[in-house]
DNA sequence: TATTTACCTTCATATCTGTGAAGGTATGTT
DNA sequence: AACATACCTTCACAGATATGAAGGTAAATA
C-alpha cells in the first residue's frame, strides 16, 4: 500500500484521509486498470465500434459483408479485427476462403447494448 | 444508403447482399458511432480508469484525495478530469477552495460495474 | 493586502495510433 | 499446375495523445 508522500500533495489534514485509505484499499489494481483500460481502448475507435455493432445485429459476419456493411476498406476491417482478436473481443471461423467474425464476450454484448441507450438518452442520466 | 462501390470488395454473389443492407440499414449510424467511440476513448487509459472506479466507489473527491487514492500527479487528475468534465462523464461543484468530483452518468456507472465483471471472469462469456 | 493552498491551463515533446500501399498466404476453381 | 478470391501482414508516416514543466487563477487565511 504505498502511496504518493514525495511530491506535491495538498495538506495531510485537508484530505479525508481515512477515506481516501479505505478508497485506495478497495480500488480496482494496477494490472485490473490496465486490463480494463485496453479493452476500452480498443472500444474507442469509430471504425471498429462501427463494427462490434453491425456483429451485434449480424450475429455472424465474413470481413468482406463487414466491409460493405461499415462502408469502408477490406483492409481497415481486417487491422481492426486483429486488435479485437488479440483481445477476445470477437472470434473466428473459417469457412472456405471466407473467415467468419463474431462477438466473443456476453459482457461486452452487454456494454455494447447498455452504451448505445447512453448516447440514445444524452445526458439524462439522474442529473 | 451509400455503399462502397468503386473499390475492392468482394464478388456480389459471395456476400449476403439482403443481410448486408438489412444490417447497414439498422446499423448504428456515423455521428452515434463517434460519440460512442469518443467516450469509450475516454475510458481507454489506465489513470482515467482508475479514477472513475475510484469516483465509483467513494461518490465524491476532490482532486488532491483523487491524486492520493489514485497515486498520480495532481496534474495528471487534472487534465484527465478536464476530458471526462467536458464529455460529461463527470461533474464537479466548488467547496471552498476544494474542487469536487463526482461520476455524472448512472449509464457510466453501469458501465464501470459490468465491465470489472468482464475483466473478473475473465473469458468465460458463453464460449 | 500579501500569502498560501488547491486547482487549472498553456506549451513542448516523445510516443502512440490509425491508415494506406504493397506484397504475402491460404483456400477454392479451372 | 496456374489462377482467382478473400484475407492477412509488414512498413512508413501523418496526425493524435499523454505527460511534465512552468506559470496562472481563485479562494481562504494571516
Amino acid at each position: 500500500m504505498k502511496v504518493n508522500t514525495d511530491v506535491e500533495r495538498c495538506a495531510e489534514r485537508r484530505v479525508d484521509a481515512s477515506r481516501v485509505a479505505a478508497v485506495a484499499e478497495s480500488l480496482v489494481d494496477v494490472d485490473e486498470a490496465a486490463a480494463l483500460a485496453e479493452m476500452f481502448r480498443l472500444l474507442g475507435d469509430p471504425t471498429r465500434v462501427r463494427i462490434l455493432y453491425a456483429l451485434l445485429e449480424a450475429g455472424e459476419l465474413c470481413v468482406c459483408d463487414i466491409a460493405a456493411v461499415v462502408d469502408t476498406s477490406e483492409t481497415k476491417v481486417s487491422q481492426a479485427m486483429r486488435l479485437l482478436r488479440s483481445a477476445a473481443v470477437v472470434r473466428n471461423r473459417r469457412d472456405g476462403r471466407n473467415i467468419i467474425y463474431r462477438l466473443d464476450d456476453a459482457h461486452v454484448r452487454l456494454l455494447l447494448d447498455l452504451s448505445r441507450e447512453h448516447v440514445a438518452h444524452g445526458e439524462d442520466g439522474e442529473r
